[in-house]
Formats: C-alpha cells, sequence, structure tokens
DNA sequence: ATCGATAATTGTAACGTTAAAATCATCAAC
DNA sequence: GTTGATGATTTTAACGTTACAATTATCGAT
C-alpha cells in the first residue's frame, strides 16, 4: 500500500476515459459554468474529485493561460515589516484564489534580478518587489518580455512603475518637530540610512528642512550621520559616532526602529539614561517593542494596508492589461506615536 | 521603445531559426557539455545570450523535466525561527542551482493541505515541511500523487517522513535540571505548549520526568500549565494562571521564548522582579533577545543547521529516489544558555 | 573510391491543457 | 418531414521543450 507509487497524475484524459467523452468537455465542465449540461457538469465534476484530479499548471501555463499566482519580491525574510505586508498581500490574494512565492534579494542587486528573473520563468502573473536601489532597467527588461505588471512597494521610481509607499514625509517631519518641541534645548542628530532609495532619501531631506526651519543656527549636514545599512549594530556604531561630535543631553532621530534599537543598546551599555540623557525616535514601528518593554517613540506605518493596496493594485494590472500604464505612486498615511523614549505622552499627538 | 512590448519570448525555435539548426540541437547546446562540436556550442550559446532567451519553465516541467525548485511550508512567516531555516536553506539550494517557494500554513490542517497541493502543482521537485500537527495522510496523498519527496523539519511523525528535528529531550531536561538546581527552594512550573506536535510533547514528557526524578513530592501534572498558542498573549495568561496556584518566588519554564516573553511583561506589569521574584527560562532562543536587553536563559536550538540538513536531505532525495525509502529522523545537539533570568551564569554549564 | 564505424545533427512525438473550428443532436416552425 | 436555428459536444492544433529514433556527415581503414 504505502509503497504503491502513483506515479501517474490523473489527468484530463483519465477523466474523459472514465466519463465517456473528450477531454475538452472535461476540461469545461471543471472550468466554465456556462456552456455543459447541467447533468453532464455534475457527473464529471464528481468523477474528478474521486479520483483526485488536480489541474497540471505546467500545462496551463504553456497554454498562456494564467497561472494565478504571484511573486513577491523583498530584501529580507527578516525585514520587520514584512510578516505584517504578507498578511496583507494574502488577504487579498486569497480572496481571489490567488497564490503567491515568496523570495528574498539581500538588497542585492543582482539577486534582484535573478528572483524576478526566476519568478517570472515559473511564469507568475505578476510581481510585487520591494526594491533595493532606485536601479529599474532590468525591470523594465523583465516587465516587457514577459508582459508581466509589477507594482513597487516601500519605494518608488518617480512614476516610471506603479508603487504603494507611505508617507515618509510628513513621517520624519512629524518626527523632527515633536523632538524639536519636546526638548527644545538639546542638539538633535539624524541617524540616517543610504540615500540610495527614495524612502530614506525622503526621510533625511525631511528632517532637513525641519532642521533648517527650526534650527537656523545649524548645518543641517552637519546634524546628519549615515548609518550603512539598517541595522541595530550599525545605530550602535553610529551612535558612538553621535557622541563623538555631542555629549550628552542629546536627542537623536533614528531613520528606522532597528537602528534604534542600535541606539537603546549602547545608552544601556554606556550607563546613558533615555530619555533623561538621550532623548530617542525611530520610525517605522516594530509593533513587538510595546510588549517587550521598550517604549520607544516611533512613526507607524500601515504595513498591512500597503500589502493590501499593492495586491489589489497588481491583481487589477494583471486582470486589465490597459490599467499597467497607471503607474500612479499610492502614498499611505503614517502616524506619530510618542512613548517615554522621547519623555513620554507629556505631548498628546491630539487632543482628545 | 517603452511601450514597445515584446510580447513574445524569445524561444528555442527563434534561436534555431537565426542560427540556421534544428531546435533540438539548440536545446542540446544549452543543456549539455558533451554532445555538440564545441563551435557550434558555442555559437548557439552566444545567440541565446544576444536575443535574451530564458528556457520556458512551464514547458519543461511539462515535459517532466526537473524545475529545479522546491518548496518550504512553515507556519508563519513571523516564527522566529523562520529567517535562520530560510538562510540555512537557501545556502544549500543556492549551490544547487535550485530556487525555493515559500508559503505559510497558520498552523492549520486545511491550508498545510492546500498550500502543499499547490505547491505540487506548480511542479516543484520536493519539499520541506514544517507541520502543523501529527496528522499525515494528506502528506502520504501528496507525496505518492505527485510523486515528490517531503522532509519535516521541527517535528516528527515516528518514521514515515524524512525528517530533521532539535533534541528536544535533552533540552527540556537540561533547562528542567537547571532551574531545580539554581533555585532548589522554589516551585517550579512548566508553561506547556499544545501536546498535538512531537516537540512540544517531548518538551513536556522530559520535564514531568525530571519533575519525578528530582521532586518527588510533586505530581508532575499539577507543575504544567497549558497554553493555547505559543505566543506572547498566553504566555502573559498562562502566567496569571501559574500565579493562582503559586506564590512568587516560583519558577517558570516556558516551552518558548515567545510564551517567556509574555511572562516577562506579566511580571513587568505586576512589579515582580526577574530573578528575584521569578526565575524564568525559556526554549528556541531568539537570539536578539541580548540585543534587546533581555536576559532570558534558554535553549538555543541550530535553525541554520536544521535548514541545512533539511536541504540537502531533501535534493539527495530528489536525486536518488531510493533515498526516499529512508525516512530516518535526524536530531540535532542543543545548547543551554543561561542568563539573568534564572540568576545569571552563576552555575557554569561546564568547568572551563 | 568504398565501406564501416563513429560522431554530429535532425525529425518526430509527446507531456496536459484549452481556444477555435467543426460536427452532431435537438427541437420549434413551417 | 424538411429546414433552420440553437445548443451540446468533439476534433484539431498549438503552447515550448526534450527523449528517442532516424538521418546525415566525418573520417580512418581497406
Amino acid at each position: 500500500m504505502r509503497s504503491m507509487r502513483m506515479k501517474n497524475r490523473v489527468t484530463l484524459k483519465d477523466i474523459a476515459a472514465i466519463a465517456g467523452v473528450s477531454a475538452t468537455t472535461v476540461s469545461l465542465a471543471l472550468n466554465r459554468d456556462d456552456v455543459l449540461t447541467e447533468a453532464m457538469r455534475r457527473r464529471i465534476r464528481k468523477i474528478a474529485a474521486e479520483t483526485g484530479y488536480t489541474p497540471n499548471a505546467a500545462a496551463r501555463a504553456l497554454r498562456g493561460v494564467r497561472t494565478k499566482s504571484i511573486g513577491v519580491v523583498i530584501n529580507y525574510f527578516d525585514n520587520a515589516s514584512f510578516k505584517t505586508v504578507i498578511s496583507g498581500i494574502e488577504e487579498v490574494t486569497n480572496k481571489a484564489g490567488v497564490t503567491f512565492w515568496v523570495a528574498q534579494t539581500h538588497d542585492q542587486l543582482g539577486r534582484e534580478e535573478a528572483q524576478i528573473r526566476l519568478l517570472a520563468e515559473q511564469g507568475v502573473d505578476g510581481i510585487i518587489l520591494m526594491p533595493c536601489s532606485d536601479a529599474y532597467a532590468h525591470l523594465e527588461a523583465a516587465a516587457a518580455q514577459f508582459d508581466i505588471p509589477i507594482i513597487l512597494i516601500y519605494h518608488n521610481f518617480g512614476n516610471r512603475f506603479g508603487a504603494v509607499q507611505v508617507d515618509n514625509l510628513h513621517g520624519a517631519t512629524e518626527v523632527t518637530r515633536h523632538l524639536l518641541a519636546a526638548l527644545p534645548d538639546r542638539p538633535l542628530v539624524h541617524l540616517s540610512g543610504l540615500q540610495g532609495k527614495s524612502a530614506q532619501r525622503t526621510r533625511t531631506e525631511a528632517f532637513c528642512a525641519v532642521m533648517r526651519e527650526l534650527r537656523p543656527g545649524v548645518a543641517p549636514e552637519e546634524a546628519v550621520i549615515p548609518v550603512q545599512r539598517l541595522t541595530l549594530a550599525e545605530g550602535y556604531r553610529a551612535m558612538g559616532e553621535a557622541l563623538r561630535r555631542h555629549s550628552p543631553p542629546l536627542s537623536v532621530f533614528a531613520c528606522t526602529d532597528n537602528v534604534a534599537l542600535g541606539v537603546f543598546k549602547y545608552c544601556r551599555d554606556h550607563g546613558l539614561r533615555i530619555p533623561e540623557d538621550v532623548a530617542l525616535a525611530g520610525f517605522a514601528g516594530i509593533d513587538t517593542l510595546e510588549d517587550l518593554g521598550i517604549p520607544l517613540t516611533t512613526v507607524r506605518i500601515p504595513d498591512h494596508a500597503l500589502g493590501r493596496a499593492a495586491a489589489e493594485r497588481l491583481l487589477e494590472c494583471i486582470d486589465r492589461p490597459e490599467k499597467r500604464e497607471d503607474c500612479a505612486v499610492i502614498t499611505l498615511p503614517v502616524s506619530l506615536i510618542i512613548r517615554e523614549s522621547t519623555g513620554g505622552g507629556a505631548q498628546p499627538a491630539a487632543p482628545a
């Protein structure tokens, strides 16, 4: 029993033989509701169910039919936003009977290109991509060659591709204003990500704009300390750098919660109190931090809604090819969450 | 230029036409090194590269050729182990030129079944599965119907499937012994996961065995407090339950780091000090906790090696079908990490 | 030059599905 | 009871690739 391998998947032809009809009839019975006799359709579907028939996706794809699958490409599987975006995507695709494949790029252009290509070769109907840089030539090539739509998330390339992002401008402006207002007497530095991607660039620019407005005495560039990657370790390193420029008390705006965690650790290791010695804010709230007792002021971004929006747009582009010309960039709102790392709820975000 | 969609992917036949040879020759040139003239092979490969040819995966799969892709199915994308297992898998598959698709089951049997089926239909050569229960009928069915191997991770179904797991018995025994030795005067409870899966069952059994040996006065069952899911919230709830049975000081062995985090939070919220009032140990170390300043005693499990081992075994089964009969369960060693949540490094694990 | 043997290349068929065209059945209307 | 029209079903062909059998080219030995 166990060793009996039924190597041969049951196929349309098999069912056709059992039912005494043609393969086409079986195909029609299984895929259409408007064409065969009710009785015939039911009879064939019953046989299909009993024999455990499953359509051969390869044959379908070869025939040029939708595979009802999409690809999702992100930088790292352990990106803090990943699980939430994915759940948003899943919500939409599940409802539409579409499955998705996930791949990671390690934030390397070569891998991004390879993964996109692989997904396309596997016959996905479209791709949701968190790009690792501003480069897009390979994306245009792939989209054209395989004739599939690509929707970007978190970043945008001007209006070259459809994209869903968050309001980095507003978020970073708010955080910066908050830090300056809450602790007007302290120097403020910004631990800033590499400027190769739109989201990071926008945050940094917003920071500089607010600084120019409210701290006219300081050259904003002086207050920007670059981190090479958005990691805890880099945040730790950059915080050391910051303290070489300013002695506490000090305010810090980290471009990412992950980077902010590096600052937390640095302070713990060096006996600096938050917020007394170092006021700290992050960005792109890791929502588990609160439960872990890490009260970080941050900007919460709507990862779930972003995933939903991206999936909805992609499915629309797949169904209606004319929609692919629409390269609008959707920007979702963000919200400032004030916690103890910047002095606690002293300044409510809005009157109750 | 941009609007020019070259709907037609270049195919073997196209290259054949350009080169003035047959499609078969092109296929040979691209896939084999031992059959054509060196010159011919080079000439054709050059054309293929220039035209941007990519093989049609669907056609290959239909022909019954390996797709060089495998499926990885886990419970949740935000499972703390996920990113590390995946990186282990990726290391092996990358080297072999194999890609993988990832899917999640939400720990629901129905979804597990559906995802496996979908992956199989897409033509993967094999599947690595973190099962959501002890049920395996659907797995045997899928493995037989699609003639693909399945390797389990983290859990095992006796010797019915090849599996790679960690030494839960040893790990749980060590933690329990450590807690009893470090704090001999306190009551000890175990927050225990649902017993439907082998890993959780083994941990609970190990706990009970040690208790029977070293605390003969207590019925081990009395010391077991079940959690319904392996979440922080459930850990929080269960901790309340524990404190209804025993007043502090108390020792707690949580079946999972996630559950232990719930205990941490409970203690923070209720003014209980760790380890003074509550000594706490977890399992399956979340390696970021240390950096976050959460000094949890735990059992570190080798997620990366586990991913590697599973991928290696799967690829072997794919290449050599006779290996599929080998349903051995590989058990990887674990290590006890002692931190402050059980009183710190007072008891070194082994003499230096 | 012719034959044999070996290497290089090609033609054919098939994988499972479905769009489109073709055939067949049914039945109302004259 | 033949005609037309409508609906149900089938035949044919094709998607791109590769295993296999068949063919053709090459070249050394006679």
